[in-house]
DNA sequence: AATATATGCAACTAATTGGTTGCGCAAAAT
DNA sequence: ATTTTGCGCAACCAATTAGTTGCATATATT
């Protein structure tokens, strides 16, 4: 199933097992060891993060181990890219309105 | 209201908004020419993109201007920050990969 | 072989979402 | 003064969501 990855990253808990895994693979379990959420409701949130591959499956026996997928990840930082000037011209302007500020004082 | 940027940015309309008001501010109407959603359905998601303050509201008589709020957007980049140092280390263990497969080539 | 464990999947539910239509109000244009 | 324009807000609706409970299946453990 397809899958925008800014909806996956729309809910808490999800960016909060992403933030889990991407310290170290857990298996589902493992994982809602981690929250107050039943072992289904993280099953689901991983299924979801899986279908949009920012988590990799590997099976071992009848674990399943999940792994962050940072190249996906990437995806949204690249989003980000356009809006990336913009805010660092907003430290340029903040300069500039400090200079400003500065000289009104001292004139 | 409070709320989630995450969750705003989840909608594709409202990340086109956002691309959108980030060249130049507009007024709804302005926004809404250029999509196919009515004038409410933008009005909507502009609401939920001001109550996270990733658009600010300027008045003009009877016409009100969205801005682009860059530093809120910059929330969104400070959470990739903790993923970041990971595809970027993926790119040097692709270098290695390479690296091994080059030496098994020549050797 | 019998039991326990790890997991996925389907059905159901309450809450939320994205959209619509219709309204009211203030500012501009006629 | 009347009409038009720009906008927000509330009510409603269909679709989606996040969660639950209850299975079924496969792999370990005893």
């Amino acid at each position: 199933m397809r899958r925008d990855i800014f909806q996956a990253l729309a809910d808490p808990t999800r960016r909060a097992i992403l933030t889990l895994l991407a310290l170290q693979p857990l298996t589902p379990n493992a994982v809602a060891a981690h929250f107050n959420s039943s072992r289904q409701a993280v099953s689901k949130h991983i299924k979801i993060l899986t279908e949009c591959q920012l988590l990799n499956a590997r099976q071992d026996g009848r674990e399943i181990f999940y792994y962050f997928n940072a190249t996906k990840m990437k995806e949204a930082d690249d989003w980000l890219q356009q809006f990336r000037a913009l805010w660092e011209g907003r430290f340029e302007n903040l300069d500039q309105i400090l200079a400003n500020n500065k000289s009104k004082k001292t004139s």
